[in-house]
DNA sequence: GCAATTCTGGACATTGTGTCCAGTATGATA
DNA sequence: TATCATACTGGACACAATGTCCAGAATTGC
């Protein structure tokens, strides 16, 4: 197996580039189905014809092949935004919009990615918020402008979540109310003055 | 092993009681040191001083586990926001200081049901949108009323991945142009009017 | 105290992992 | 096209973890 060159400069083994990218496909085939926990690399070399001793000359196991599944695809993304000519400047959250099309053009890798199904751990929490923040917003909040409310859902629930796990990772304590506060702040005023 | 009775009327037996502690207790040890995927039955068993055929008298598996731990906690939870006679109206996100209360009480738990380590498969991701958006909020925006940028980093990045994620799975189609606006606007200005 | 229930440790079949090898097929190069 | 290097293959192996089962010991509820 020969190094694949740092700048991509020149071509590797057909062999190896074809059986990378079965590989890479049956994965990104298979978790939808069941979920990635659930997949063995048995299953991903059936799915892609391809001996399991060969799955193991490439990749060192099932983690890495989704690693760098997800390093191709991001680079791509990244050299997209370079080169598609936007010019860079003061508008915040230039990320989303590329993000949001590259998504689009490679729906099921995204999907696969982002699907709950990859792991169960935070999925039922996760559900509950969002029950609770859609029972709050169907009640109280007078939708405008017209964004979908389960827009909003996701939106308040997702930053929630993410808000949570950052605050009790980081031991260094603002008091509840005080998290509370900002999370209030930022969910009714947003980012902006 | 007696059928627990729903409504908690009665207790049951004092070993089922301990044993199920023992276990849930060992869990929640075990997530911060080497996250959850990586902890077998074996060592919670070992961790709580309980034979590993005794586990599976109560819990079908590591999931079972999981879930039953989740569930005494959130139940507490649910109970205490009804009782602690707050009075419910027209506030939106009444439940958010309840449940940060709740995880500061229960720290090493819900750091145990947040934490990263509890799955990796989208971690890379995560990491690289949180990382995008510190960089764009480090550059380009004026830090205000002492909102600390990394809550508004957590804020932002995790918003957009809850939104990313469910676009993808409604198929109903909204373009990527439309659902990157209804973000965009959502973070600069919230959802207050 | 006594019957009922739970805990225990060990044995067992099963599944998945990761390594290794000798033989075969295929691509790169000239 | 010939030849050499490299990649693929399938099967065997040791190992780790799962989930089931049992008979005996320990604890509990009454």
């Amino acid at each position: 197996m020969k190094i694949e060159p740092m700048d991509g400069t020149h071509t590797i083994d057909r062999r190896v580039a074809r059986t990378r990218a079965l590989l890479q496909d049956a994965l990104i085939a298979l978790i939808p189905e069941r979920g990635y926990a659930a997949i063995t690399v048995d299953d991903i070399c059936r799915r892609a014809n391809v001996g399991r001793s060969t799955f193991y000359t490439h990749y060192a196991d099932k983690d890495a092949l989704r690693s760098a599944t997800m390093e191709v695809h991001l680079r791509l993304l990244s050299r997209r935004r370079v080169s598609d000519g936007r010019e860079t400047g003061k508008r915040l959250f230039e990320f989303s919009l590329p993000m949001f099309e590259h998504a689009d053009a490679f729906r099921p890798l995204h999907h696969a990615l982002l699907a709950t199904s990859g792991d169960t751990i935070h999925d039922e929490l996760r559900e509950r918020i969002r029950r609770t923040v859609r029972t709050e917003l169907a009640e109280k909040w007078i939708g405008h402008d017209g964004v979908p409310v389960e827009f909003a859902v996701q939106f308040i629930a997702g930053a929630f979540l993410a808000v949570l796990a950052w605050w009790l990772a980081e031991d260094a304590g603002l008091p509840p109310v005080q998290v509370d506060d900002l999370f209030q702040q930022m969910a009714a005023k947003g980012i902006g003055p």
